[in-house]
RNA sequence: GCCCAGAUAGCUCAGUUGGUAGAGCAGCGGACUGAAAAUCCGCGUGUCACUGGUUCGAUUCCGGUUCUGGGCA
């Protein structure tokens, strides 16, 4: 089996600086699991870590995109399978390093997407209908789905009736196929995690740093340079947020506290996320100093295999 | 010092024509299979400031006290 490494955790738990270490010390190269990073220009809002820094280790998917370029998990998985081809062709383990758990699943039970001709304009005629009429069609086409998707959340209720449009089979059929599908990687997930309140507190605290360093800026210029206000990477913790101080809306201290607050949910969803999540490891930072956890991480990769 | 208005959930406030109370936000929990840094769902007991009085019963009415605003001196 294919072996396959991956560090995840909230967002600022301290994943990259992390992955550094242990890039080095098992000689790793890193995909980005990260749905903002893909993106050029977005580099202080998405807390990127420039090339400088990189210490010589190569980082795949990171900086691929243009803002306005669509992207999603089949996308990615894709992407990453050939990183992973590609590094273990240069005799290097390959590391997946972000904290976009979605993904990460996705590649690591390898679920298949197959390839669906869009081009027939269904979801924007699914996207003007309302509410109550997509769930009835839904309860037609997929009455698993229908049950457990909530009224409210349209976006699910979308996607499950257009995969039931292209494929002539309920989603729900679907997941439980593969949620029973084995990984085909010898993999070794982690996930660093933090005591709440200290996790607050440096998200807090990066928000600022991120302001300091030119935010502002940065998302200024993504919208003068095009970047549509209603794109996928304009709905990034960072970006979003700003539109309304760059329109005299609000002030810059209103934009700010609303970016905190935000990524705070954020990095609890994640929390719940990772919670859920089979096989994971979790490394506790509280506890523990970073070469304490490197051992961890090392001593469970020999155990399972994956280093000798 | 005097007058007026407040004092209710972590915060901002609503409310009870007297039968011990509820929203938003925060916080917490959860879901998630092609937007996922997205999208959505759920969770509200708190000396109703303190203290007397009236009452079967007071957070609610009356008196006093304290504190906080605002006004007048």
């Amino acid at each position: 089996m294919e072996p396959l490494i991956i560090l995840s955790g909230p967002t600022a738990v301290g994943k990259t600086e992390l992955s550094l270490a242990l890039a080095e010390a098992v000689g790793g190269e890193i995909i980005s699991a990260d749905s903002m990073q893909v993106y050029r220009g977005m580099d202080i809002g998405t807390a990127k870590i420039p090339v400088a820094e990189r210490r010589g280790i190569p980082h795949h998917l990171i900086d691929i995109l243009e803002p306005d370029e669509p992207w999603d998990v089949a996308q990615f998985t894709e992407r990453a399978k050939e990183a992973i081809r590609k590094i273990r062709a240069n005799g290097h383990l390959p590391i997946v390093v972000g904290g976009t758990g979605f993904y990460i699943q996705a590649l690591v039970k390898d679920i298949s997407f197959e390839e669906e001709q869009r081009e027939d304009g269904y979801r924007e005629q699914l996207e003007k209908t309302d509410s109550g009429e997509l769930a009835a069609v839904l309860a037609a086409v997929d009455p698993v789905s229908a049950a457990s998707i909530p009224r409210g959340n349209r976006k699910r209720m979308i996607r499950a009736i257009e995969y039931a449009h292209y494929h002539g089979e309920p989603i729900s059929a679907l997941n439980e196929r593969q949620a029973q599908q084995p990984s085909p990687y010898n993999f070794a997930y982690y996930v660093l995690t933090m005591n709440r309140e200290r996790l607050y507190r440096r998200i807090n605290e990066r928000v600022e740093e991120m302001v300091e360093e030119g935010l502002t800026d940065e998302v200024r210029s993504l919208l003068d340079s095009g970047c549509r206000e209603d794109s996928v990477a304009m709905q990034g913790l960072g970006y979003r947020q700003m539109i309304p101080f760059l329109h005299g809306e609000c002030t810059l201290e209103d934009s700010v506290t609303r970016i905190q607050l935000e990524t705070r949910h954020f990095a609890k969803r994640q929390m719940t996320w990772f919670r859920r999540e089979q096989d994971v490891i979790f490394l506790d930072k509280d506890i523990a100093t970073e070469e304490e956890l490197l051992r961890t991480m090392l001593d469970v990769m020999r155990e399972k295999g994956i280093l000798c």
